[in-house]
DNA sequence: GATGTGATTTGGATTGAGTCTAAGTCTCTA
DNA sequence: TAGAGACTTAGACTCAATCCAAATCACATC
């Protein structure tokens, strides 16, 4: 599993030309947020980006955060992820892999796709095809003390 | 896969059995919500629901349909899937199973388990256990007619 | 059967994510 | 530097879902 760690600050031109290469035209506003998804580095839904964006002064309005979101899922520079129906998560790790949800904590983890592999699956219906395949782990925290101090043991 | 077939109509006693063995005081509204949701056999929503059980004479209100649904799931008796932010579905089949979603259609198969299987998982984060694990394989239509044509001869 | 109590249901208000719209602003090309 | 199309904006709106306080129900006990 990779910790969802956050990237380095990103240089503007490297994120411009990142949206060039999915056709996305380069404005400031996209600029604004696809640098704030970047280096974010974990899963922040909407509403995380618009404060990030905005968190010293207003620059970007919500109805562009959700647009330029949209945008960018389209085009294939980011992902979507739904865990839970409350809030649409975005993922700005578009290699395929899957995810470790905490219903708990609400917290959402990368898996390594290298540590996932499957041995066998279903045929999709007739005149369709895999548009992607992910598998959503749901785990919650342990109670019981002793079985932590176990867990601890093993995993070490 | 399995195709999403509509149960036969259920009997009002084998139902309050099941909410009785999930630990669910047996009431009016809630035998109305889980006979339609069994009997639907898909995987219907709060909102599908709501009409279902309300076609021909509002019967339950809208809160019930909410409180019941969580209620049900909360005890086990239904599973909730989240396939895409906008709505919640609900699934009467409990047994650990798979989803195949047709993005362009929003059609919800279930896929059967004995067809899944995997080689390799990775492991929790500690002090984890795991609540539940599902696998999304989302779809998309074949555009090309000649594809669909392929198709039909290899699936036959 | 009557009574009391806690669980359940109700309608209506409320929340909050996300979308829509129409007007204003920007960007890029010529 | 002008014009046109693309983009952004504020604010209204939608719609799933939840909250709340009052009304109703189910069920045990007398």
């Amino acid at each position: 599993m990779r910790p969802t760690t956050a990237q380095q600050t990103l240089s503007i031109t490297a994120i411009a030309e990142r949206l060039k290469h999915c056709g996305i035209a380069a404005t400031r506003q996209r600029l604004r947020i696809a640098k704030a998804l970047f280096e974010h580095g974990g899963h922040p839904s909407a509403q995380d980006l618009y404060q990030q964006v905005n968190h010293q002064q207003r620059t970007v309005c919500r109805a562009t955060i959700y647009n330029t979101l949209n945008l960018f899922v389209d085009k294939g520079l980011i992902q979507e992820v739904s865990v839970d129906s409350s809030q649409t998560f975005y993922d700005g790790n578009i290699d395929p892999h899957h995810h470790i949800f905490n219903v708990d904590t609400g917290e959402l983890l990368d898996v390594e796709p290298s540590t996932v592999s499957f041995k066998e699956l279903p045929p999709l219906p007739k005149g369709t095809r895999q548009e992607d395949i992910t598998l959503i782990i749901r785990v919650r925290n342990v109670q019981d003390k002793r079985w932590i101090a176990a867990e601890e043991k093993t995993l070490q």
